[in-house]
DNA sequence: AAAAAATGTAAATAAAACTTGACTTTTGTA
DNA sequence: TACAAAAGTCAAGTTTTATTTACATTTTTT
């Protein structure tokens, strides 16, 4: 699973921690979904499309 | 989380069993998601959506 | 160069998706 | 009515994985 939330935050100016607070979990959690470690829950996706106005679709590519 | 997972899957004249086999998981986890227990993980909301093409907000209302 | 801010990562925990299995209820249909 | 298929349920267990904690490293700023 892909994802363009590295480009979409710092396109914000936002730091991994302000990111962290508004979606409501852990800066390093941020951090694993950028690089990419592993997925985000359903609610953790539908809050970050939410906040980039997009659809999950468009901020995460699932290859499969 | 609330979806409509039930009206699709009947208007496609599929049984639980049959999208079970197809997303890949088993039939009960299609039950449990189509009564609201709890919601599915990402990727396997992703193949819903791409199931029935729809995007993951149009098959799942996300309340917050 | 030093301090501070931001990011990276391993290890452990917690949570929740998912399975298995058994049983009941509903729905259709012969 | 009787049978079978589909759906509902529920407990209990497994397993995956999202998330956290703590610490290390890098980058930025002064």
């Amino acid at each position: 699973m892909k994802n363009r939330l590295r480009d979409l935050r710092t396109a914000k100016g936002m730091t991994q921690e302000d990111l962290a607070e508004i979606i409501g979990v852990s800066r390093q959690t941020i951090n694993a979904i950028e690089k990419e470690k592993f997925d985000p829950s359903l609610p953790t996706a539908f809050k970050m499309a939410k906040l980039f106005e997009m659809t999950i679709e468009e901020l995460f590519q699932f290859e499969g």
